[in-house]
DNA sequence: GGTTAAAAACTACAAATGTAGTGATAGAGG
DNA sequence: CCTCTATCACTACATTTGTAGTTTTTAACC
C-alpha cells in the first residue's frame, strides 16, 4: 500500500487517536502548529475517504451524524515497507552508516544515550548466545 | 528542493557513480534487479531533464553525443531535509525512538555494534565537556 | 412533523509524477 | 563527405495528489 505525504499525516493522527471523525481530524490539523498550509474540512474529508478505498482506515462507529474512522493498517507495517527504501535512498542500504547518522545528527539527552546503550549491549549479548 | 520517488532514485545513482550520461543511468537502472519495472531511456532522460530544471543536476561535459551530468545538490543536503518529515511521521518526532527501531529490527555485526558504542560514548563525553 | 445546519457524497481541477513517443541532429564509421 | 543510429529536445498523456466547491442527506432541535 502506497500512501502519500498528507495520506500519512491523517494516518499517523488516527494512530495517535486511535478513532476520529473527519471533523476532529480537521481539527488536529488545524490546531498543529508545524503545518503552514491550513486546509478545509472538505479536504480532510477527501483524504480519508481516499484512504477508506486503499483500505488503510475503516469505519468504525457513528457520532450523531458523523463516521468514526480507525486505522486498519498499523503503523509498524507502514514503516516497515517505508524503512528500507529510506534507508537505500540516503544510506545506500547500510543500517550501520543511518543509526550512526541519527546517533551524530540528533539531539540526545544522558537518558537516551544510556537506554541505547543497553540496547546495544543486550543486541551483542543475545548475539553470543545464539 | 522536493524530488520524487523517482528522482531521487537516479540521485543516489549520481552519488555513487560520480558523473554519468543519461544512456550510463538507464543501464543501471535496468541492471538493479530490486526494480521490478523496467523504465525506457527517454523516460530516465526525462526525469534527468526535471532533475536539471529543478536545479539538482548540471552538465559537466559530454561524451560524444551524449551530456554527462552530475550532482548538484548533495546526498547530505537532500537527506536532511527528508530526515525530519520521515521521523515526525513514523517515530513521532522521537529520534530515541527512531535510532531504538533500527538496533532492534536492523543486523548488525560484533563490528557495527562496537562502532555504534563508540560513537554514543563519545556523544555523552561531548555533553560532559560543555 | 417541518427546518436547518453539519456532515456525507460526489464532482472538479491544477500540479506533479511516471512513463514514453516523435521528430530533429550530430558524431561515428564507412 | 554521406549515411545512419544514438541521443537530444520536445511533446503527450494517464495517474496520483493536493485542494476545495456543489449537492444531497440526515440527525437534532423547535
Amino acid at each position: 500500500m502506497k500512501l502519500s505525504e498528507f495520506e500519512l499525516d491523517v494516518m499517523k493522527l488516527l494512530w495517535q487517536e486511535n478513532a476520529c471523525t473527519a471533523s476532529e481530524l480537521h481539527k488536529y490539523l488545524l490546531a498543529d502548529d508545524t503545518r503552514t498550509k491550513k486546509v478545509a474540512y472538505n479536504t480532510v474529508k477527501t483524504i480519508v475517504d481516499r484512504l477508506e478505498q486503499k483500505g488503510a482506515v475503516e469505519r468504525c462507529g457513528q457520532q450523531g451524524r458523523s463516521i468514526v474512522y480507525q486505522a486498519k493498517v498499523t503503523q509498524q507495517a507502514l514503516s516497515q515497507q517505508a524503512t528500507p527504501r529510506f534507508m537505500d535512498r540516503f544510506f545506500k542500504g547500510s543500517s550501520r552508516s543511518l543509526i550512526a547518522h541519527f546517533i551524530k545528527e540528533e539531539s540526545l539527552d544522558d537518558d537516551d544515550i544510556e537506554y541505547l546503550q543497553n540496547l546495544l549491549k543486550s543486541k551483542k549479548q543475545k548475539k553470543e548466545n545464539d
